[in-house]
RNA sequence: GGCGGCAUCGCCAAGUGGACUAAGGCAACGGUUUGCAAAACCGUCAUCCUGGGUUCGAAUCCCAGUGCCGCCUCCA
């Protein structure tokens, strides 16, 4: 069993070993904050989450780092364009840094909820100014860049691999109309590094070159460095980021270090919304949290992994409600196991269990280490699912210790890799339910009695009737449970 | 104009040369169970956009066509 990676930088699936033993440096771009968070983002760091998650239960040590951007870029290497976090700031009638901590807040929140583990460290491009000037000072005295009134730029031509990543040649990157020419750059692909200050610009800091702010690709390169070293594993980011963001990365830290900036690139594909691209300039994108006045996080977080992170994400309602449905079957599984526990009584231990969740686990983790196929691997689960199902509803008493090892197998494959089994579920707390539990208690009762007088008709009307407000009875063998529906 | 991707059951979605007479989920249908339900289980349900080609063998490789999408401007 061996884990491969689509590398974008080689275009192909390679055998993934990292640069040191037993420790990984990785980095994901993370969200400029001006805006809530999407189910974009959701996509692109459910998806690194996971194989942050995967990565660590292989054993590795890794440290994950995911920039916040809070400095707002202009929209391109020209003087043209706005910049979103002033924008949004002016609009707002309150200071950048304030409207960059609520949105930083607000997508932590929202990453929280989607069960994705923390970052190892958030690093904040404001508070980076420092390590960013000194690169383009590092970036001028290696000749790979100019001053041009108050501005540096990245000159391309010095740096012979710039398009490796992309796929594109210089030659062809001369025609791209839609760049505007820029009569302080020498050349039109050249990037900035640093930009001057026009003097209505609020987020300034003092450099060499006058006030100004940095260029949009510097933060990535400097934190990723300062914290990971000149070479990194893996570099995760959105398909849209390849370029410019990501092949100018790597030239301004190529150029700087002469090493090697980054060994994986992995790059997740992009949601559309009923077919059409969703992004922040088209205005429809739907934030998560509108996302989840409808579904359960974990409900999108699922409907997430049941697609490869390198395909595209159609979201529609249909496809939201077929995932709730889905993620509810394998969470039944798990609750009945979970009851199951709560009173254990002795019991035998089926001779084939082992070997089966033994094959389940060498399926799972195959799809895995096939470029983290999760679509795959959940399929396992389900298989796994219907097997455990069958042994719970056999009437046969099963040994706690049974009980435990499938629920540790769900646990540690479904729980701690990929994040979509709690460990616990709501109906399963305790605290302000308190009072309808036992309401609950009383109707179940006095239902119960109906029953046994064969009175059918009122039985079924309190079974319909708490139906329609979201609360589902079900009448088992052992006796009826509920549980809220909504 | 340049670069790149995708097209698999009613829907979502894995599979990228042989174990594929194609995983898994949703929906549907038949059955078991149930007072009736629910849940669960069993069973049924595709030859892979079109046309050529390569190969002993292709959903999987190549060519052409059709359709959809992304990047080339901030975006995950």
């Amino acid at each position: 069993m061996t884990l491969k990676f689509y590398n974008t930088l080689t275009k192909g699936k390679e055998i993934f070993t990292p640069l040191y033993e037993g420790r990984i440096n990785m980095y994901v771009c993370g969200p400029t904050v001006y805006d809530h968070p999407h189910i974009g983002h959701a996509k692109s760091y459910v998806s690194f989450d996971v194989i942050v998650r995967y990565l660590r239960y292989l054993g590795y040590n890794v440290r994950y780092i995911q920039n916040i951007t809070d400095v707002g870029h202009l929209t391109d290497n020209a003087d043209e364009g706005e910049d979103k976090i002033l924008k949004r700031a002016q609009r707002d009638h309150v200071e950048p840094a304030e409207l960059v901590e609520i949105y930083t807040r607000s997508y932590f929140e929202d990453m929280d909820a989607l069960n994705n583990v923390r970052p190892t460290i958030s690093p904040r491009a404001t508070a980076h100014i420092p390590e960013q000037i000194e690169l383009v000072e590092d970036l001028l005295g290696k000749g790979y860049a100019y001053v041009s009134n108050g501005s540096v730029y990245f000159e391309v031509q010095k740096f012979k691999e710039y398009g490796k990543l992309s796929g594109r040649r210089q030659e062809e990157l001369e025609a791209g109309a839609r760049v505007e020419i820029n009569p302080e750059k020498r050349h039109p692909s050249d990037f900035a590094l640093w930009k001057r200050a026009e003097p209505g610009h609020i987020m300034r800091w003092k450099s060499p070159w006058g006030e100004g702010f940095p260029g949009w690709h510097l933060e990535c390169s400097a934190m990723s460095m300062k914290y990971l070293g000149p070479t990194l594993d893996i570099h995760g980011g959105g398909l849209e980021n390849i370029f410019p963001h990501h092949e100018c990365e790597i030239a301004q830290s190529e150029a700087a270090t002469g090493k090697p900036f980054v060994r994986y690139w992995l790059h997740n594909n992009m949601v559309t919304v009923n077919g059409q691209k969703m992004g922040k300039s088209l205005g429809n994108f739907i934030t998560l949290k509108d996302a989840f006045q409808k579904y359960r996080p974990l409900t999108v977080r699922f409907f997430i992994l049941n697609t490869h992170y390198r395909s595209p994400l159609d979201f529609s309602n249909e496809a939201l409600d077929a995932a709730d449905k889905g993620l509810e079957r394998l969470h039944n599984t798990i609750k009945h196991l979970r009851e199951r526990l709560l009173f254990p009584k002795d019991g035998t231990t089926p001779s084939t269990l082992y070997e089966k969740l033994d094959n389940h686990k060498k399926a799972f983790m195959g799809a895995m280490d096939e470029d983290i196929n999760t679509s795959d691997a959940i399929g396992t689960l389900f298989d796994l699912s219907k097997e455990v199902n069958t042994l719970l509803n056999s009437g046969e008493e099963i040994s706690k210790k049974c009980l435990e090892d499938i629920n540790a197998f769900y646990q540690q494959l479904g729980g701690d890799i990929l994040g979509i089994i709690p460990k616990t579920f709501e109906s399963q707390q305790i605290g302000e339910t308190d009072v309808l539990k036992d309401v609950m208690d009383i109707l179940i009762d006095t239902r119960s009695e109906l029953r046994k007088a064969k009175q059918w008709q009122l039985s079924d009307f309190i079974r319909t009737k708490l139906s329609e407000i979201g609360i589902a009875l079900d009448d088992k063998p052992t006796g009826t449970v509920w549980k809220k529906t909504r």
